[in-house]
DNA sequence: TCCATAATCTGGTCTATACCAGATTGGAGT
DNA sequence: ACTCCAATCTGGTATAGACCAGATTATGGA
């Protein structure tokens, strides 16, 4: 019924696809190694491996550094206009959240960071680096960069909550408008490593930029997602 | 100055960067051959393709079916919260668009448009789908799902410019609300042919569900977009 | 029991080679 | 000029092997 002119690593694919429903496989569980694989399914470590990158890229499983491929877990549901905080989506959908202050600290603007927020550049800025799992899988990393004229001495503070919510309780602040920004793009560096997967693995970026009634910059954000992790869902129009 | 323990596709890629750079290669133009690179640069085909799927990733090339490796063009800056068709984007950006209706049908609404439509199974239903252009560059294949019952005759009018435009001026219709979904997916099957990239490959899906005032269901669409081809652009909260 | 260390297992990288299929090109014949 | 077809060029797929580095596990001594 198969095509003969069907490669042999998508063929593998439709074959391991099977045999990971076979078995019922779960989030997280672990597959056999290459090796094992390309043994029981007759053919070359490089071609399994192209196989398991095809799944990889359609987000059934995800490669942990030299450990092994695992399950990929449902995807998040995600909504980068609310102020929302992160546990809390995570919670609601039945996962259980957890942040990493990965470092934070007082620096000044950069010349990137002056053109789109406003700002001049040398200004004093706050800049929080994170790192959030979910059900103890690493999806995302995250710079914050906050206005400290409206916010002082919030690095003194646990940020390993929700900014947003302290932003509002603490400092009563709220954004009157956002820019959002989103793409796919590779995950490189920093962010690659953080997340501990390989460069240039696939990613998703998300960008807000918040400013307050009178148009003062108040925070941006800068999010990179695991390309299997996440499914944007917005609403428009409706308000009730 | 680089590290030793770098690997070499990585050092490679940093090499054809820089060497596209030099060379000025400029949006759509052509790389040499792999074989020709893979000697200029004194190392296989095998690692060379690595260094050139990452610049792929990255999205400063991409390939196109046993041509060759090009020079990726900006990405097109899209708002889907908006009504405005693709090609007032297309030419406000200074590309040029083409649409190419690859088929139109009335059919019978499935089980899985049924359960996020409201509408019942086997209710008639325009189906269309289009493959969209920039500048000569496939970027997205569209499907749109229209209830006929607020359009009728739709299929007899010309799909190659903004559905959204003609169910406004002839039909009197605009959605009230609007369901968004996005996430990275991999481009498989129908989609991944008709943009002419290779299965797996990288995309974005977008996925908007329109309603009426009454909360009826307008309209579906389902983009699948070429990962290097976009960056979504989204303000809100800004009512002026 | 605990901890340091060695053995082992895993995916990650790399070479060298071969053949295939689709796309392009060049040339012969009209 | 034009058309058709064969040669050639391109990336795509596949094999068989090798070695590396990080992660895990087993082991043996304190």
């Amino acid at each position: 019924m198969s095509r003969t002119d069907y490669p042999v690593y998508l063929q593998l694919r439709d074959r391991l696809w099977d045999w990971i429903e076979a078995e019922q496989l779960s989030s997280q569980q672990r597959l056999p190694s290459e090796r094992e694989l390309s043994e029981r399914f007759h053919t070359t470590r490089v071609t399994i491996r192209q196989a398991l990158s095809q799944l990889e890229a359609e987000g059934l499983i995800f490669r942990s550094n030299r450990r092994g491929w695992y399950i990929t877990p449902e995807r998040l549901r995600y909504d980068p206009s609310r102020d929302v905080g992160f546990n809390r989506y995570v919670t609601e959908q039945g996962f259980s959240p957890r942040t990493e202050t990965l470092f934070k600290q007082l620096t000044e603007v950069p010349s990137w960071l002056s053109e789109i927020s406003g700002l001049d550049v040398g200004t004093p800025i706050y800049h929080v680096f994170r790192r959030r799992y979910v059900d103890e899988r690493g999806l995302l990393v995250e710079h914050n960069y906050i206005n400290p004229a409206h916010c002082p001495g919030l690095l003194s503070e646990s940020t390993d909550l929700s900014i947003w919510q302290m932003l509002r309780e603490k400092y009563d602040l709220t954004p009157e408008h956002r820019d959002i920004e989103i793409y796919p793009l590779a995950l490189k560096g920093l962010e690659a490593e953080s997340l501990n997967v390989n460069q240039g693995a696939a990613g998703l970026y998300i960008q807000r930029l918040s400013f307050d009634q009178r148009g003062d910059f108040l925070e941006l954000d800068r999010e990179y997602w695991l390309h299997d992790a996440l499914k944007i869902s917005v609403r428009i129009g409706d308000r009730h």
